[in-house]
DNA sequence: AGAAAAATAAAACATTTGTTTTAACACTTC
DNA sequence: GAAGTGTTAAAACAAATGTTTTATTTTTCT
């Protein structure tokens, strides 16, 4: 072994999710993370196939660390608020998407799913399954136990896509945001200051949703 | 001529536009363009000079297009509430982003911004300056008649990004939200649905976050 | 109409890049 | 320790792609 603190493997799949994040599957060279990861170009063939093996690999190591190093719920959930938990959750999606233990903030791997957002490929699909759909179950009960009622999956949806939304545009816009205002700018300091804003911001918004059902509610009868 | 409603350097633009959009500027290739606008490979260098002239010619034509077509104020809005006034914003984001008229919604040029916002272009910085920058301003101004009081650029930063990032996550995330829940994918129909929805969720927050900055107000004295 | 300029077309070029091949090396196992 | 298996290294390949060149056609201007 060439005296690295990992092994080859591992090596190359820890520079390429940096590079496959900062720079997206079609902008990232083999060479480059051959490079990066100080091993031959044949090797990333050798251990993963080809490039789309190595990123669906990439894909699936991201997803599997960032959740069980940040899971969205805590373990006394049960017994805590509903408000609570979707502070939990607010706070566990921004720490991994911008935490440098996490998926790396400005020049990581949080972009990763940013892409995969805008043009999923086929390795997204699974991931999708296993660790979206379910964080999206998640939230949803929490919107539903806030609100106290049942408004239809159209609104609870609409609720969730609200708040993840406005988590991920910090990872997402991060470099323009950055560019206008370095206040706002996702940094590990800065992380657990803005988680907070967007839950007092969804609270609000979720209650005002609410009042709206009632008085659509009562208009109705 | 060659029998083409537009000449060829505006049917470049055109193909250029979507292609540019639905599958990034390092995706698309010079050829795919050429045979969308049914024109020679030469022709895009002879009249943008390169690939990358052409996409910022893309990127200013499609800024230039969306933002006058779907104004971010309309005339009146200096008599009407900042509330209204909010409105009128995000009705004409979701306009510009996803309707057909703008920017095209699900595959069109809509994910232009989205790509430029995660990998900003050097062609981007003047668009920046030009569209961006004062759209920022209008909206914090009126999140700043709403509040009807100054918390501070922090926050009225922080209020614009939570607003911004609802609206844009519709087109960023199109697809995905269409694998998890056809009905709240942005059509046609459901733009203005979604908009209205964006805008009472943001009123709530933005309420809520007056409050907070009350009681944190009162606490001090 | 004729010359000059602009536009279009086809082919050739040069570079990048994912992948494969072949050989050398290292480690395990019996 | 030798055979076999797994791993690394260097070079070669082949396909894709942005760009340029050169020739041809069309348009414009006098």
């Amino acid at each position: 072994m060439s005296g690295q603190e990992l092994k080859t493997e591992e090596r190359i799949l820890e520079a390429a999710g940096d590079i496959f994040g900062n720079k997206g599957f079609k902008d990232t060279t083999i060479r480059a993370i051959a490079q990066a990861a100080n091993v031959n170009i044949a090797a990333v063939n050798y251990h993963y196939r080809d490039k789309m093996g190595l990123y669906g690999a990439v894909l699936e190591d991201v997803f599997q660390t960032g959740f069980s190093r940040f899971p969205a719920q805590s373990g006394q959930d049960l017994t805590s608020t509903p408000e609570q938990r979707l502070r939990t959750f607010i706070q566990a999606m921004f720490l991994r998407l911008q935490s440098a233990e996490g998926w790396g903030g400005f020049s990581g791997k949080g972009r990763l799913i940013a892409r995969e957002l805008l043009d999923p490929s086929p390795a997204f699909e699974p991931v999708i399954e296993r660790y979206i759909r379910p964080h999206k179950d998640l939230l949803v009960s929490i919107i539903k136990d806030i609100l106290q009622t049942d408004p239809g999956q159209q609104i609870l949806l609409s609720c969730a896509i609200s708040i993840i939304g406005q988590c991920i545009y910090y990872s997402f816009a991060s470099k323009v945001i950055d560019k206008i205002s370095v206040e706002n700018r996702p940094t590990e300091e800065n992380i657990e200051r803005l988680a907070d804003f967007v839950w007092t911001f969804s609270l609000g918004g979720i209650a005002r949703i609410r009042e709206d059902l009632i008085i659509s509610g009562e208009e109705q009868r």
